[in-house]
DNA sequence: CAGACGCATTTTGTCAACAAAATAGAGGGA
DNA sequence: TCCCTCTATTTTGTTGACAAAATGCGTCTG
Protein backbone atom coordinates (compact mmCIF):
# COMPACT_ATOMS: atom_id res chain seq x y z
CA UNK A 1 0.00 0.00 0.00
CA UNK A 2 2.84 2.13 0.00
CA UNK A 3 1.77 4.23 -3.32
CA UNK A 4 -1.54 4.80 -4.91
CA UNK A 5 -2.28 1.89 -7.85
CA UNK A 6 -4.00 3.68 -10.43
CA UNK A 7 -7.66 2.17 -10.99
CA UNK A 8 -6.66 0.53 -14.13
CA UNK A 9 -9.75 0.55 -15.53
CA UNK A 10 -13.25 2.10 -14.61
CA UNK A 11 -12.26 5.96 -15.22
CA UNK A 12 -15.90 7.40 -13.94
CA UNK A 13 -16.58 5.57 -11.45
CA UNK A 14 -14.27 4.55 -7.95
CA UNK A 15 -16.11 1.49 -7.45
CA UNK A 16 -13.98 -1.24 -6.10
CA UNK A 17 -16.84 -3.52 -6.80
CA UNK A 18 -19.48 -2.19 -9.67
CA UNK A 19 -21.83 -4.52 -8.20
CA UNK A 20 -21.68 -7.15 -11.03
CA UNK A 21 -20.48 -7.09 -14.38
CA UNK A 22 -23.86 -7.36 -15.77
CA UNK A 23 -25.10 -4.72 -13.99
CA UNK A 24 -22.23 -2.50 -15.39
CA UNK A 25 -22.81 -3.92 -18.81
CA UNK A 26 -26.23 -2.78 -18.37
CA UNK A 27 -25.74 0.40 -18.40
CA UNK A 28 -22.79 1.10 -20.53
CA UNK A 29 -25.09 -0.46 -23.17
CA UNK A 30 -27.85 1.84 -22.37
CA UNK A 31 -25.95 4.99 -22.39
CA UNK A 32 -23.86 3.69 -25.41
CA UNK A 33 -27.52 3.25 -27.55
CA UNK A 34 -28.66 6.53 -26.05
CA UNK A 35 -25.95 8.50 -27.14
CA UNK A 36 -26.10 6.88 -30.38
CA UNK A 37 -22.61 4.90 -30.60
CA UNK A 38 -24.63 1.85 -31.40
CA UNK A 39 -27.12 3.62 -34.10
CA UNK A 40 -30.55 2.35 -34.04
CA UNK A 41 -31.12 -0.41 -36.16
CA UNK A 42 -27.60 -1.66 -35.69
CA UNK A 43 -27.26 -5.73 -35.22
CA UNK A 44 -25.97 -6.39 -31.36
CA UNK A 45 -22.92 -8.38 -32.31
CA UNK A 46 -22.08 -10.87 -28.93
CA UNK A 47 -18.49 -11.58 -29.67
CA UNK A 48 -17.93 -7.98 -30.94
CA UNK A 49 -19.39 -6.36 -27.93
CA UNK A 50 -17.76 -9.13 -25.68
CA UNK A 51 -14.41 -8.20 -27.17
CA UNK A 52 -15.23 -4.68 -26.84
CA UNK A 53 -15.80 -4.42 -23.22
CA UNK A 54 -13.80 -7.31 -22.33
CA UNK A 55 -16.05 -9.54 -20.81
CA UNK A 56 -17.75 -13.13 -21.66
CA UNK A 57 -20.82 -13.55 -23.60
CA UNK A 58 -23.08 -14.96 -20.32
CA UNK A 59 -23.01 -11.59 -18.55
CA UNK A 60 -23.42 -9.45 -21.67
CA UNK A 61 -26.27 -11.56 -22.73
CA UNK A 62 -27.76 -10.90 -19.76
CA UNK A 63 -27.79 -6.80 -20.33
CA UNK A 64 -28.98 -7.34 -23.46
CA UNK A 65 -31.75 -8.99 -22.39
CA UNK A 66 -32.40 -6.40 -19.66
CA UNK A 67 -32.16 -4.08 -22.44
CA UNK A 68 -35.09 -5.96 -24.53
CA UNK A 69 -37.01 -5.39 -21.17
CA UNK A 70 -36.61 -1.66 -21.52
CA UNK A 71 -37.68 -1.81 -25.07
CA UNK A 72 -34.14 -0.36 -26.11
CA UNK A 73 -33.34 -3.40 -28.12
CA UNK A 74 -35.63 -6.03 -30.08
CA UNK A 75 -34.64 -9.55 -30.51
CA UNK A 76 -35.44 -12.29 -33.46
CA UNK A 77 -35.35 -15.74 -31.57
CA UNK A 78 -31.95 -17.54 -33.98
CA UNK A 79 -31.04 -13.89 -35.65
CA UNK A 80 -29.92 -11.54 -32.67
CA UNK A 81 -30.73 -8.34 -31.16
CA UNK A 82 -31.46 -4.94 -33.07
CA UNK A 83 -31.12 -1.55 -31.40
CA UNK A 84 -34.93 -0.49 -31.60
CA UNK A 85 -35.76 2.22 -34.87
CA UNK A 86 -38.45 4.69 -34.10
CA UNK A 87 -40.75 6.27 -37.08
CA UNK A 88 -42.41 9.36 -36.29
CA UNK A 89 -45.67 7.27 -35.87
CA UNK A 90 -44.58 5.20 -32.94
CA UNK A 91 -42.70 8.55 -31.56
CA UNK A 92 -46.26 10.03 -31.77
CA UNK A 93 -47.37 7.28 -29.91
CA UNK A 94 -44.55 7.67 -27.18
CA UNK A 95 -45.91 11.69 -26.54
CA UNK A 96 -49.56 10.49 -26.89
CA UNK A 97 -48.33 8.48 -23.60
CA UNK A 98 -46.45 11.68 -22.18
CA UNK A 99 -49.72 13.79 -22.16
CA UNK A 100 -51.53 11.13 -19.99
CA UNK A 101 -49.14 10.45 -17.66
CA UNK A 102 -46.84 14.00 -17.53
CA UNK A 103 -50.29 15.55 -17.26
CA UNK A 104 -51.01 13.13 -14.32
CA UNK A 105 -47.59 14.12 -13.20
CA UNK A 106 -48.18 18.07 -13.38
CA UNK A 107 -51.84 17.54 -11.07
CA UNK A 108 -50.19 15.26 -8.81
CA UNK A 109 -47.27 17.68 -8.58
CA UNK A 110 -49.64 20.77 -8.09
CA UNK A 111 -51.40 18.74 -4.83
CA UNK A 112 -47.98 17.55 -3.40
CA UNK A 113 -45.32 19.83 -4.46
CA UNK A 114 -44.11 21.85 -1.53
CA UNK A 115 -43.52 25.71 -1.50
CA UNK A 116 -39.63 24.95 -1.50
CA UNK A 117 -39.64 23.03 -4.26
CA UNK A 118 -41.90 25.16 -6.10
CA UNK A 119 -39.32 27.99 -5.26
CA UNK A 120 -36.66 26.02 -6.73
CA UNK A 121 -38.52 25.06 -9.81
CA UNK A 122 -38.36 29.04 -10.24
CA UNK A 123 -35.07 29.05 -9.89
CA UNK A 124 -35.08 26.42 -12.63
CA UNK A 125 -36.82 28.29 -15.19
CA UNK A 126 -34.66 31.63 -14.27
CA UNK A 127 -31.83 30.14 -14.82
CA UNK A 128 -33.07 28.60 -18.40
CA UNK A 129 -34.30 32.07 -19.04
CA UNK A 130 -30.41 33.33 -19.11
CA UNK A 131 -29.20 30.07 -20.79
CA UNK A 132 -31.23 30.87 -23.59
CA UNK A 133 -30.27 34.56 -23.89
CA UNK A 134 -26.60 33.97 -23.62
CA UNK A 135 -26.28 30.57 -25.32
CA UNK A 136 -28.12 31.65 -28.89
CA UNK A 137 -29.07 28.99 -30.70
CA UNK A 138 -27.64 26.22 -28.81
CA UNK A 139 -30.68 23.69 -28.92
CA UNK A 140 -28.19 21.07 -27.10
CA UNK A 141 -28.60 23.22 -23.82
CA UNK A 142 -31.72 24.08 -24.48
CA UNK A 143 -33.17 20.77 -24.59
CA UNK A 144 -31.15 19.74 -21.57
CA UNK A 145 -32.80 22.54 -19.95
CA UNK A 146 -36.32 21.29 -20.60
CA UNK A 147 -35.65 18.02 -19.80
CA UNK A 148 -34.71 19.28 -16.73
CA UNK A 149 -37.94 21.07 -15.16
CA UNK A 150 -40.01 17.91 -16.63
CA UNK A 151 -37.74 15.67 -14.83
CA UNK A 152 -38.17 18.17 -11.80
CA UNK A 153 -42.15 18.20 -11.81
CA UNK A 154 -42.55 14.36 -12.53
CA UNK A 155 -40.62 13.81 -9.71
CA UNK A 156 -42.66 16.28 -7.53
CA UNK A 157 -45.41 14.31 -8.15
CA UNK A 158 -44.45 12.18 -5.52
CA UNK A 159 -45.64 9.25 -7.59
CA UNK A 160 -42.15 6.72 -7.50
CA UNK A 161 -43.50 4.18 -10.30
CA UNK A 162 -44.87 6.96 -12.80
CA UNK A 163 -41.23 9.10 -12.29
CA UNK A 164 -39.43 5.92 -13.16
CA UNK A 165 -41.24 4.61 -16.19
CA UNK A 166 -40.98 8.85 -17.58
CA UNK A 167 -37.26 9.27 -16.40
CA UNK A 168 -36.58 5.84 -17.21
CA UNK A 169 -37.70 4.15 -20.09
CA UNK A 170 -40.13 7.39 -22.60
CA UNK A 171 -36.97 9.46 -22.07
CA UNK A 172 -34.37 7.34 -22.92
CA UNK A 173 -36.78 6.20 -26.10
CA UNK A 174 -36.73 10.18 -26.92
CA UNK A 175 -33.35 11.05 -25.75
CA UNK A 176 -32.16 8.29 -28.42
CA UNK A 177 -34.29 10.59 -31.16
CA UNK A 178 -32.74 13.61 -30.01
CA UNK A 179 -29.47 13.04 -31.59
CA UNK A 180 -30.60 11.99 -35.11
CA UNK A 181 -33.53 14.29 -35.92
CA UNK A 182 -34.68 17.95 -34.55
CA UNK A 183 -37.81 16.81 -34.94
CA UNK A 184 -38.91 18.29 -31.49
CA UNK A 185 -39.51 21.44 -32.51
CA UNK A 186 -37.77 24.03 -30.26
CA UNK A 187 -39.19 26.81 -29.56
CA UNK A 188 -37.30 27.82 -26.65
CA UNK A 189 -39.27 31.34 -25.63
CA UNK A 190 -42.45 29.79 -26.04
CA UNK A 191 -41.43 26.27 -24.10
CA UNK A 192 -40.36 28.97 -21.66
CA UNK A 193 -43.26 30.72 -21.14
CA UNK A 194 -45.27 27.64 -20.89
CA UNK A 195 -43.14 25.89 -17.96
CA UNK A 196 -43.54 28.97 -16.47
CA UNK A 197 -47.36 28.87 -16.65
CA UNK A 198 -47.21 25.34 -15.63
CA UNK A 199 -45.02 26.04 -13.04
CA UNK A 200 -47.28 29.29 -11.70
CA UNK A 201 -50.57 26.99 -12.07
CA UNK A 202 -48.56 24.22 -9.68
CA UNK A 203 -47.88 26.86 -7.36
CA UNK A 204 -51.16 27.74 -6.81
CA UNK A 205 -52.09 24.03 -6.14
CA UNK A 206 -54.32 24.09 -9.32
CA UNK A 207 -54.55 20.72 -10.06
CA UNK A 208 -56.93 20.73 -13.38
CA UNK A 209 -55.19 24.06 -14.57
CA UNK A 210 -51.50 22.85 -14.19
CA UNK A 211 -52.58 19.19 -16.04
CA UNK A 212 -54.34 20.91 -18.86
CA UNK A 213 -51.04 23.16 -19.43
CA UNK A 214 -48.93 20.29 -19.65
CA UNK A 215 -50.95 18.37 -21.83
CA UNK A 216 -51.13 21.47 -23.77
CA UNK A 217 -47.33 21.87 -23.81
CA UNK A 218 -46.04 18.12 -24.94
CA UNK A 219 -49.22 17.89 -27.18
CA UNK A 220 -48.14 20.79 -29.31
CA UNK A 221 -44.46 18.84 -29.89
CA UNK A 222 -46.60 15.91 -30.77
CA UNK A 223 -48.80 17.59 -33.13
CA UNK A 224 -45.54 19.16 -34.54
CA UNK A 225 -44.16 15.54 -34.62
CA UNK A 226 -47.75 14.04 -36.70
CA UNK A 227 -47.31 16.96 -38.97
CA UNK A 228 -43.56 15.98 -39.86
CA UNK A 229 -44.57 12.44 -40.24
CA UNK A 230 -47.87 13.75 -42.16
CA UNK A 231 -45.40 15.54 -44.99
CA UNK A 232 -43.41 12.77 -44.79
CA UNK A 233 -46.12 10.77 -45.90
CA UNK A 234 -46.97 12.97 -49.16
CA UNK A 235 -43.67 12.59 -50.29
CA UNK A 236 -43.87 9.06 -50.31
CA UNK A 237 -46.83 9.10 -52.37
CA UNK A 238 -45.46 11.47 -54.71
CA UNK B 1 -54.19 -44.87 -19.99
CA UNK B 2 -51.69 -46.91 -22.04
CA UNK B 3 -53.06 -44.96 -25.13
CA UNK B 4 -52.34 -41.21 -24.63
CA UNK B 5 -49.38 -40.13 -22.66
CA UNK B 6 -50.16 -36.73 -20.96
CA UNK B 7 -48.05 -33.74 -22.24
CA UNK B 8 -45.95 -33.59 -19.21
CA UNK B 9 -44.99 -30.25 -19.74
CA UNK B 10 -46.22 -27.07 -21.56
CA UNK B 11 -49.72 -27.93 -21.82
CA UNK B 12 -51.20 -25.00 -24.28
CA UNK B 13 -48.26 -24.74 -26.36
CA UNK B 14 -47.86 -27.50 -28.60
CA UNK B 15 -45.41 -25.87 -30.54
CA UNK B 16 -42.26 -28.22 -31.63
CA UNK B 17 -39.67 -25.23 -31.52
CA UNK B 18 -40.94 -22.55 -29.01
CA UNK B 19 -38.54 -19.94 -29.93
CA UNK B 20 -35.75 -20.44 -27.27
CA UNK B 21 -35.59 -21.79 -24.16
CA UNK B 22 -34.72 -18.67 -22.65
CA UNK B 23 -38.54 -17.41 -24.00
CA UNK B 24 -40.53 -20.10 -22.82
CA UNK B 25 -38.95 -19.95 -19.46
CA UNK B 26 -39.94 -16.22 -19.42
CA UNK B 27 -43.10 -17.32 -20.13
CA UNK B 28 -43.27 -20.16 -17.81
CA UNK B 29 -41.77 -17.79 -15.31
CA UNK B 30 -44.50 -14.35 -15.61
CA UNK B 31 -47.28 -16.82 -15.64
CA UNK B 32 -46.29 -18.87 -12.90
CA UNK B 33 -45.52 -15.12 -10.74
CA UNK B 34 -48.85 -14.23 -12.13
CA UNK B 35 -50.44 -16.83 -10.87
CA UNK B 36 -48.89 -16.72 -7.65
CA UNK B 37 -47.45 -20.27 -7.28
CA UNK B 38 -44.26 -18.28 -6.92
CA UNK B 39 -45.91 -16.08 -4.17
CA UNK B 40 -44.72 -12.35 -4.08
CA UNK B 41 -41.43 -12.00 -1.45
CA UNK B 42 -40.62 -15.49 -2.70
CA UNK B 43 -37.36 -15.97 -3.37
CA UNK B 44 -35.94 -16.85 -6.75
CA UNK B 45 -33.40 -19.83 -6.32
CA UNK B 46 -32.04 -20.77 -9.46
CA UNK B 47 -30.69 -24.52 -8.92
CA UNK B 48 -33.81 -24.80 -7.37
CA UNK B 49 -35.84 -23.60 -10.55
CA UNK B 50 -33.55 -24.92 -12.66
CA UNK B 51 -34.12 -28.54 -11.86
CA UNK B 52 -38.24 -27.60 -12.16
CA UNK B 53 -37.72 -26.18 -15.42
CA UNK B 54 -35.27 -28.85 -16.62
CA UNK B 55 -32.97 -26.19 -17.71
CA UNK B 56 -29.82 -25.10 -17.27
CA UNK B 57 -29.12 -21.80 -15.01
CA UNK B 58 -27.39 -19.97 -17.66
CA UNK B 59 -30.88 -19.48 -19.93
CA UNK B 60 -32.50 -19.41 -16.54
CA UNK B 61 -30.54 -16.07 -15.47
CA UNK B 62 -31.74 -14.60 -18.65
CA UNK B 63 -35.41 -15.24 -17.91
CA UNK B 64 -35.06 -13.72 -14.88
CA UNK B 65 -33.15 -10.60 -16.21
CA UNK B 66 -36.40 -10.15 -18.45
CA UNK B 67 -38.62 -10.49 -15.55
CA UNK B 68 -36.21 -8.03 -13.90
CA UNK B 69 -36.80 -5.40 -16.88
CA UNK B 70 -41.04 -6.64 -16.60
CA UNK B 71 -40.67 -5.15 -12.71
CA UNK B 72 -41.93 -8.40 -11.96
CA UNK B 73 -38.96 -8.88 -9.29
CA UNK B 74 -35.96 -7.55 -8.23
CA UNK B 75 -32.38 -7.67 -7.51
CA UNK B 76 -30.23 -7.18 -5.25
CA UNK B 77 -26.55 -8.09 -6.32
CA UNK B 78 -25.27 -10.99 -4.63
CA UNK B 79 -28.27 -11.79 -2.71
CA UNK B 80 -30.39 -12.89 -5.93
CA UNK B 81 -34.18 -11.68 -6.85
CA UNK B 82 -37.64 -11.84 -5.27
CA UNK B 83 -41.23 -11.85 -6.69
CA UNK B 84 -41.88 -8.18 -6.17
CA UNK B 85 -44.06 -7.74 -3.03
CA UNK B 86 -46.65 -4.33 -3.50
CA UNK B 87 -48.09 -2.54 -1.15
CA UNK B 88 -51.56 -1.25 -0.73
CA UNK B 89 -49.40 2.54 -2.00
CA UNK B 90 -47.62 1.09 -4.31
CA UNK B 91 -51.00 -0.79 -6.15
CA UNK B 92 -52.21 2.88 -5.74
CA UNK B 93 -49.66 4.26 -7.87
CA UNK B 94 -50.04 1.80 -10.41
CA UNK B 95 -53.72 2.60 -10.55
CA UNK B 96 -52.68 6.50 -10.77
CA UNK B 97 -51.29 5.35 -13.63
CA UNK B 98 -54.17 3.54 -15.43
CA UNK B 99 -56.01 6.75 -14.50
CA UNK B 100 -53.67 8.63 -17.04
CA UNK B 101 -53.09 6.19 -19.30
CA UNK B 102 -56.29 4.37 -19.59
CA UNK B 103 -58.35 7.82 -19.93
CA UNK B 104 -56.22 8.34 -23.02
CA UNK B 105 -56.82 5.07 -24.46
CA UNK B 106 -60.84 5.76 -24.21
CA UNK B 107 -60.42 8.82 -25.68
CA UNK B 108 -58.34 7.25 -28.72
CA UNK B 109 -60.70 4.82 -28.78
CA UNK B 110 -63.40 7.29 -28.90
CA UNK B 111 -61.31 8.99 -31.76
CA UNK B 112 -60.76 5.72 -34.08
CA UNK B 113 -62.65 2.93 -32.63
CA UNK B 114 -65.10 1.68 -35.82
CA UNK B 115 -69.01 1.06 -35.58
CA UNK B 116 -68.21 -2.75 -35.98
CA UNK B 117 -65.62 -2.26 -33.21
CA UNK B 118 -68.20 -0.88 -30.90
CA UNK B 119 -70.89 -3.11 -31.91
CA UNK B 120 -68.81 -6.12 -30.96
CA UNK B 121 -68.51 -3.90 -27.55
CA UNK B 122 -71.58 -4.13 -26.49
CA UNK B 123 -72.27 -7.62 -27.21
CA UNK B 124 -69.76 -8.31 -24.82
CA UNK B 125 -71.39 -5.81 -22.27
CA UNK B 126 -74.40 -8.14 -23.03
CA UNK B 127 -72.66 -11.42 -22.41
CA UNK B 128 -71.49 -9.97 -19.29
CA UNK B 129 -74.53 -9.11 -17.98
CA UNK B 130 -75.69 -12.35 -18.24
CA UNK B 131 -73.08 -13.53 -16.62
CA UNK B 132 -73.60 -11.08 -13.15
CA UNK B 133 -76.61 -12.63 -13.49
CA UNK B 134 -76.11 -16.33 -14.00
CA UNK B 135 -72.93 -16.67 -11.87
CA UNK B 136 -74.19 -14.75 -9.25
CA UNK B 137 -71.21 -13.86 -6.76
CA UNK B 138 -68.19 -15.20 -8.51
CA UNK B 139 -66.29 -12.86 -8.79
CA UNK B 140 -63.76 -14.52 -10.65
CA UNK B 141 -65.15 -14.18 -13.97
CA UNK B 142 -66.74 -10.60 -13.26
CA UNK B 143 -63.13 -9.88 -13.23
CA UNK B 144 -62.06 -11.57 -15.99
CA UNK B 145 -65.08 -10.00 -17.64
CA UNK B 146 -63.81 -6.92 -16.47
CA UNK B 147 -60.31 -7.35 -17.89
CA UNK B 148 -61.97 -7.79 -20.85
CA UNK B 149 -63.99 -5.10 -21.54
CA UNK B 150 -60.84 -2.62 -20.31
CA UNK B 151 -58.57 -4.74 -22.77
CA UNK B 152 -60.66 -4.13 -25.92
CA UNK B 153 -60.85 -0.23 -25.29
CA UNK B 154 -57.42 -0.47 -25.01
CA UNK B 155 -56.63 -2.11 -27.85
CA UNK B 156 -59.33 -0.21 -30.07
CA UNK B 157 -56.99 3.14 -29.08
CA UNK B 158 -55.06 2.14 -31.58
CA UNK B 159 -51.65 3.25 -30.06
CA UNK B 160 -49.50 0.11 -30.11
CA UNK B 161 -47.61 0.94 -27.82
CA UNK B 162 -50.03 2.48 -24.88
CA UNK B 163 -51.93 -0.77 -25.07
CA UNK B 164 -48.64 -3.35 -24.71
CA UNK B 165 -47.64 -0.91 -21.59
CA UNK B 166 -51.47 -1.68 -20.19
CA UNK B 167 -51.60 -4.91 -21.18
CA UNK B 168 -48.31 -6.73 -20.76
CA UNK B 169 -46.46 -4.75 -18.14
CA UNK B 170 -49.33 -3.12 -15.80
CA UNK B 171 -51.87 -5.79 -15.69
CA UNK B 172 -49.44 -8.21 -14.97
CA UNK B 173 -49.04 -6.36 -11.71
CA UNK B 174 -52.44 -5.84 -10.88
CA UNK B 175 -53.16 -9.69 -11.90
CA UNK B 176 -50.84 -10.38 -9.30
CA UNK B 177 -53.03 -9.47 -6.33
CA UNK B 178 -56.33 -10.27 -7.77
CA UNK B 179 -55.63 -13.81 -6.67
CA UNK B 180 -54.13 -12.54 -2.91
CA UNK B 181 -56.61 -9.92 -1.63
CA UNK B 182 -60.13 -8.41 -2.34
CA UNK B 183 -58.38 -5.04 -2.44
CA UNK B 184 -60.62 -3.71 -5.80
CA UNK B 185 -63.68 -3.64 -4.47
CA UNK B 186 -66.18 -5.29 -6.83
CA UNK B 187 -69.67 -3.79 -7.73
CA UNK B 188 -70.25 -6.01 -10.83
CA UNK B 189 -73.29 -3.62 -11.56
CA UNK B 190 -72.09 -0.57 -10.78
CA UNK B 191 -69.07 -1.52 -12.79
CA UNK B 192 -70.86 -2.59 -15.42
CA UNK B 193 -73.32 0.49 -15.59
CA UNK B 194 -70.35 2.27 -16.15
CA UNK B 195 -68.78 0.17 -19.02
CA UNK B 196 -72.21 0.62 -20.75
CA UNK B 197 -71.59 4.52 -20.11
CA UNK B 198 -68.29 4.48 -21.14
CA UNK B 199 -69.46 2.67 -24.22
CA UNK B 200 -71.34 5.44 -25.26
CA UNK B 201 -69.40 7.74 -25.31
CA UNK B 202 -66.86 6.04 -27.42
CA UNK B 203 -70.07 4.96 -29.88
CA UNK B 204 -70.77 8.87 -30.06
CA UNK B 205 -67.33 9.75 -30.42
CA UNK B 206 -67.08 11.99 -27.80
CA UNK B 207 -63.70 12.06 -26.55
CA UNK B 208 -64.43 14.12 -23.57
CA UNK B 209 -66.33 12.29 -21.88
CA UNK B 210 -65.42 9.26 -22.72
CA UNK B 211 -61.66 10.16 -21.07
CA UNK B 212 -63.69 11.26 -18.35
CA UNK B 213 -66.06 8.29 -17.52
CA UNK B 214 -62.91 5.58 -17.87
CA UNK B 215 -60.87 8.47 -15.42
CA UNK B 216 -63.72 8.30 -13.06
CA UNK B 217 -64.04 4.59 -13.00
CA UNK B 218 -60.72 3.83 -12.46
CA UNK B 219 -60.30 6.71 -9.92
CA UNK B 220 -63.30 5.12 -8.00
CA UNK B 221 -61.44 1.27 -7.46
CA UNK B 222 -57.95 3.46 -6.57
CA UNK B 223 -59.91 5.09 -4.03
CA UNK B 224 -61.26 2.22 -2.40
CA UNK B 225 -57.45 0.78 -2.34
CA UNK B 226 -56.44 4.27 -0.34
CA UNK B 227 -59.39 3.62 1.86
CA UNK B 228 -57.67 -0.12 2.78
CA UNK B 229 -54.54 1.94 3.04
CA UNK B 230 -56.19 4.58 4.90
CA UNK B 231 -57.62 2.17 7.41
CA UNK B 232 -54.52 -0.77 7.55
CA UNK B 233 -52.71 2.59 9.04
CA UNK B 234 -54.83 3.64 11.51
CA UNK B 235 -54.54 -0.37 12.78
CA UNK B 236 -50.83 0.03 12.57
CA UNK B 237 -50.66 2.56 15.07
CA UNK B 238 -53.47 1.92 17.46
C1' DC C 1 -25.44 -12.93 -67.10
C1' DA C 2 -28.80 -14.24 -63.51
C1' DG C 3 -30.35 -17.35 -60.16
C1' DA C 4 -30.03 -21.25 -57.23
C1' DC C 5 -27.74 -24.84 -54.78
C1' DG C 6 -24.37 -26.28 -51.33
C1' DC C 7 -20.51 -25.57 -48.40
C1' DA C 8 -17.84 -22.86 -44.98
C1' DT C 9 -17.95 -19.46 -41.55
C1' DT C 10 -20.01 -16.80 -38.29
C1' DT C 11 -23.21 -16.21 -34.64
C1' DT C 12 -26.61 -17.55 -31.48
C1' DG C 13 -28.29 -20.75 -27.82
C1' DT C 14 -27.10 -23.97 -24.26
C1' DC C 15 -24.44 -26.30 -20.94
C1' DA C 16 -21.20 -27.62 -17.22
C1' DA C 17 -17.40 -26.18 -14.36
C1' DC C 18 -15.02 -22.72 -11.53
C1' DA C 19 -14.53 -18.60 -8.22
C1' DA C 20 -16.31 -15.40 -5.07
C1' DA C 21 -19.71 -13.85 -2.17
C1' DA C 22 -23.38 -14.61 1.09
C1' DT C 23 -25.92 -17.47 4.20
C1' DA C 24 -26.48 -20.88 7.79
C1' DG C 25 -24.83 -23.34 11.59
C1' DA C 26 -21.86 -25.05 15.17
C1' DG C 27 -18.95 -23.92 18.72
C1' DG C 28 -17.00 -21.13 22.26
C1' DG C 29 -16.91 -17.22 25.39
C1' DA C 30 -19.08 -13.60 28.29
C1' DT D 1 -28.76 -17.77 28.11
C1' DC D 2 -27.26 -14.75 24.61
C1' DC D 3 -24.08 -13.20 21.31
C1' DC D 4 -20.11 -13.35 18.69
C1' DT D 5 -16.91 -15.71 15.59
C1' DC D 6 -15.23 -18.96 12.61
C1' DT D 7 -16.21 -22.51 9.41
C1' DA D 8 -18.84 -25.14 5.98
C1' DT D 9 -22.34 -25.08 2.64
C1' DT D 10 -25.13 -22.99 -0.47
C1' DT D 11 -25.90 -19.70 -4.02
C1' DT D 12 -24.65 -16.24 -7.15
C1' DG D 13 -21.55 -14.45 -10.86
C1' DT D 14 -18.52 -15.56 -14.57
C1' DT D 15 -16.09 -18.15 -17.90
C1' DG D 16 -14.99 -21.19 -21.77
C1' DA D 17 -16.50 -24.91 -24.62
C1' DC D 18 -19.92 -27.23 -27.50
C1' DA D 19 -24.16 -27.75 -30.72
C1' DA D 20 -27.49 -25.81 -33.78
C1' DA D 21 -29.08 -22.33 -36.55
C1' DA D 22 -28.35 -18.61 -39.80
C1' DT D 23 -25.59 -15.87 -42.79
C1' DG D 24 -22.44 -15.22 -46.57
C1' DC D 25 -19.80 -16.84 -50.40
C1' DG D 26 -18.30 -19.41 -54.23
C1' DT D 27 -19.59 -22.28 -57.75
C1' DC D 28 -22.38 -24.41 -60.94
C1' DT D 29 -26.20 -24.51 -64.13
C1' DG D 30 -29.84 -22.68 -67.19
Amino acid sequence: MSAVIPDTHESETANPDPQTLSDRLSEELITAVVRGEIAPGDKINEPVLARRFQVSRGPLREAIRRLEGLHLVTRVPHAGARVVTLDSAQLSEIYQMREALEGMAARLAARNMSADEVADLKKLLDAHEQQIEAAGGNEYYQREGDFDIHYRIIRGSGNQRLSNFLCGELYHLIRMFRYRSSLVASRPQRALAEHRAITEAIEQHDEELAEMLMRRHIGSARKSIEEQLAAKNVKRET
